[in-house]
DNA sequence: TAGAGTAATTAGAGCGCTCTAATTTCTCTC
DNA sequence: GAGAGAAATTAGAGCGCTCTAATTACTCTA
């Protein structure tokens, strides 16, 4: 298990030391007959660079750690995609941890990783207070997707949650819905905003009367159980607008198991737009968030810090869409308010 | 950014060095008195030990890595699980590299984790040739999960797939059926097995003659497409049994889209028995592979390695379950053979 | 063919920690 | 209160590399 060293690579080839590091840091003016040399002995030898050693004394990592919230959330399996994408173009290599949905969960993981030296972090859907990600911000670049945020101190980049609710709400007004009632997100990521353009847009739509909300956690049980609470409601809803795919999923089967048709009876609008509501068993309407966006949108603000040297904070809202699938339909019955 | 060092913390508390470093480590013989001056000192000055220096002048790390060949397949993520836990309570770190669904998407992290110097890697779903994976443990422990192997080099824990896909037939060969489909994994982990579990199980049935075989990959489309094939078939199946749960989705979908009812006209049954299958919406009758005892048991074959200094290799297998759910019933038609 | 200029190579200090061995400080016991 | 043994503390080398500055080797020109 002992591995080889610069030093012994250094002997085999009969040069230095210092000429083994500039060839294995492909640094130019090097002659090519060295070059050769040293390549040849380090194969030989089966040499492989000791990571701990040279970020140790060239002071960076050229790694980035990725914080996912929770990595059973098809949503953050799914931003991964355009961070690493972005990331192996830029160089960098990239370590995931998982938070295990728990704000203790992730600032482990942020913990680790600043002990790792990794020269920035994102965090994809953070649970944890804005202080705490604050502090670790003054040891390294560290940019948070999927929350919002008016940090001075770090970036952000995060769909309008806003106006995507919004979104989901008007096009089931425009179904002819009036009794729309939502489940929420909790505490998760994104549920405040999404729990806001909901309000707003019934308001906005004169349903503030309408106006339900059941408490879920942006998990498959969850919206069952909301679900659950809001078809016991004396006053039934004809559409649901879910704060994730997930809850819609749970809803949508609990609506089902009550022996109501989906979308014919119930309208639900889930949000993500993940693998998930895409699978055409489900076939989800939902609001997309542009995954692949916020992914190298994220990329981007680490490396301007990285590499340009940015310091002032930058928060980018990128625009959701709503995508018209098979669980949303006109209301049908004369049943209004 | 420049992050406080042992030495700033020893002038502080006015001690040597070496006493920071018992303290740190936790050491014991370490009076009160200085631990508290120490630790006074290091949380004014927002000390956060560099694990690189000490994984270097330690010679480990503490860490392990875990890469999964496909992030977004559940099976995956629900793997992790286990080995989070187990490693949790070792007192060792966890990072998590993505593969990509490529061979060349694994090697890289492998290679990547080796140059940390991890001290234990776990792969899980390898497709990588068996050949690299041995090379690489030269250089550290490493465990593959869930996919077969007869290595004399490394540890590898496994479900008995081949029993696993047995069962799924002697199921649908219970509710009557007699044309069983095959859906495939193609070159991926376990698809072979459960390729030859499935032809093995027709064959003691005396159904050789019914075996039909279409190629999948793992994924929601495949499933799909392979499920058309299937279709076009002048011969259609009254039962396909997919090599994962994801295309069983997908074939599920496609039966429908063909007007056919499942379970009444065509029953279906997956592998795994993720999160998805357990969705109630879906509620797929699958074989369960029992994940966290997977997890486990890898986390223990690599601590004994670590531990125990056990140098000769162990191959473990679990037994595999069927859950019976929705979408296989019993064979109403007389439409046998 | 000496001298200037550039390219290639190397010596050696240092990154922030751990670890062994040596030293100093405490506690007892008689 | 001296002396032995244990407990606490420290000095200093070394982990495997990078990086600056210095040295040596080339290539050209006049």
């Amino acid at each position: 298990m002992a591995q080889p060293t610069m030093q012994q690579v250094a002997e085999r080839a009969g040069v230095s030391l210092a000429l083994v590091s500039l060839v294995m840091r492909q640094a130019p003016n090097v002659s090519d007959y060295r070059r050769q040399l040293v390549l040849e002995a380090a194969a030989e030898l089966g040499y492989r660079p000791n990571v701990l050693a040279r970020n140790l004394a060239s002071r960076q990592t050229s790694t980035i750690g990725v914080v996912l919230n929770d990595i059973h959330n098809p949503f953050f399996a799914e931003i991964i995609d355009g961070i690493q994408a972005a990331f192996d173009e830029a160089g960098y290599r990239v370590l995931i941890g998982n938070g295990k949905r728990s704000p203790s969960g992730e600032a482990e993981m942020i913990e680790t990783f600043l002990q790792f030296r990794v020269d920035g972090i994102i965090s994809a859907g953070a649970t944890m207070s804005m202080s705490s990600i604050e502090a670790a911000s003054e040891s390294t670049k560290i940019v948070v997707v999927g929350r919002s945020s008016r940090s001075q101190l770090i970036d952000s980049v995060n769909t309008d949650d806003v106006s995507g609710a919004r979104m989901a709400v008007d096009h089931l007004v425009e179904l002819g819905h009036h009794r729309i009632a939502h489940i929420d997100g909790g505490t998760g990521a994104g549920a405040e905003a999404r729990r806001r353009g909901y309000s707003e847009a019934m308001t906005d739509h004169g349903l503030s009367a309408e106006i339900v909300t059941a408490g879920g956690d942006f998990t498959e049980s969850g919206g069952y159980l909301a679900a659950s609470e809001l078809l016991s409601h004396f006053y039934q809803p004809t559409a649901i607008f879910a704060a994730n795919d997930l809850s819609a999923a749970g809803a949508l089967h609990r609506v089902e198991d009550a022996g109501l048709i989906v979308p014919d009876d119930v309208s639900i609008v889930g949000y993500d737009n993940t693998a998930l509501a895409a699978m055409q068993h489900l076939s989800l309407t939902t609001v997309n968030q542009p995954r692949d966006e916020l992914g190298r949108l994220a990329v981007r603000f680490v490396l301007e810090r990285l590499r340009d040297k940015r310091s002032d904070s930058v928060h980018h809202m990128v625009a959701p869409t709503l995508v018209n699938r098979k669980t949303s339909s006109r209301l049908t019955t004369g049943a209004a308010t």
